[in-house]
DNA sequence: CAAAAAACGTGATGAATTTCACAAAGTTAG
DNA sequence: CTAACTTTGTGAAATTCATCACGTTTTTTG
């Protein structure tokens, strides 16, 4: 739990990533893997991989490498892959479907578990695997789950933040354009589709590679 | 065009994000605002905000602020919002629908002019105003399109991205969960769904706010 | 008009992160 | 067993980024 409280954000967000292509490399039969290896495979520089793996001791060994398993499972320990984070989805539209359908991580820690939608033409149906309720009944019908997946439309993103956060979520995956106003002890990542699609035509037209 | 090639990256990817918010502003009708308001709107430190701004000279006026309307039209020559990017999107699925239906980006400069799929049943179909063509047409059929979005399964994702890069496409926005890779002449955003939910649990578990 | 208030632009600082580069430790081959 | 090779873990340097804090300029108020 409170575990050492120093590993660096950049870091930490890295480490599903790791997790993923470790879990791969298991699942393929290798049995060790080098810093180099796994930086092509992820993209991330073998010097960094080293040094976020060194946050947690040594676990790897001088002229060989990693053991894939002991890394795997180092991991899954770290990442609470063994306890799974409830997670409702509000706003049933064209994304949020599609997140419904790519039954978002199987093979992870999260879940989504319930979610809403203000369109009485869905509420009562399930889509993949999981039942849609009213948005007005949210307070009653979310449980205790601790994160919310926001895909409504922006206008609706305030009333529906200050709502999930009085009922107590403290994380927030906002994939509305809107910039939401959480109290300081809710944490909010935002994944803003148009942005990203215009950084990436604004780096290319001004950082040629 | 060879502007000042000292920008930030860091800078670089938040101005769409002040651009949305300066429109608003001016569709508002406000006249002026300063670094302090714009501050609370896109949740961006107010110093962060004038340092940003001060890298493309001083388009503000101290005890003033910005103009509103000066300041567009700087974004938008800077943000080339005149000149559309052509935008490809491979893969129909659930996300990718998703994206066509979105309408992505109406009010921008980037346009996805064609999209991509597999499945004989989408192809000659019209979604969110947009062709679906055949994936084995992609060649002929892409135009010259630069940017593509990614939205197939990752285990095609490098086998297309390796069609596309051959095409010339520069820049691709990347929602599979493989690690593609790309010659350095070409740019890769990556938007990892699962990785993004996964640090989120993370963060609210071992970074208590 | 004068004084007070507002707000920019930026030097300086500090924090966070990445990368270099190498000694130390382990592995592999003959 | 020895020599050559591999690869980690990490000090130190470099880079990037965010924030503070304040002089300066302009606006606003009385």
């Amino acid at each position: 739990m409170g575990d050492e409280m120093k590993i660096p954000q950049a870091t930490a967000k890295r480490l599903p990533l790791y997790y993923r292509f470790i879990n791969n490399l298991y699942l393929q039969g290798k049995l060790r893997v080098s810093s180099k290896e796994l930086s092509d495979a992820v993209k991330v520089d073998s010097a960094t991989i080293r040094r976020d793996f060194s946050y947690f001791g040594a676990l790897g060994k001088k002229g060989y490498g990693y053991n894939v398993e002991h890394l795997l499972q180092f991991f899954r320990r770290t990442l609470d892959q063994d306890e799974t984070t409830e997670v409702a989805l509000i706003g049933v539209g064209n994304l949020g479907t599609a997140f419904l359908n790519y039954n978002f991580m199987k093979n992870n820690n999260t879940k989504i578990v319930v979610a809403f939608d203000a369109n009485d033409g869905l509420v009562g149906t399930e889509i993949g695997g999981v039942p849609v309720a009213h948005i007005d009944d949210l307070e009653e019908k979310m449980g205790n789950v601790s994160v919310a997946i926001l895909t409504v439309p922006s206008q609706a993103a305030q009333g529906i933040t200050d709502r999930l956060v009085e009922r107590g979520v403290s994380g927030i995956l906002n994939f509305t354009p809107a910039r939401i106003s959480v109290p300081p002890t809710v944490r909010v990542h935002h994944i803003d589709l148009s942005v990203e699609l215009q950084s990436l035509a604004y780096f290319l037209k001004h950082y040629p590679l």
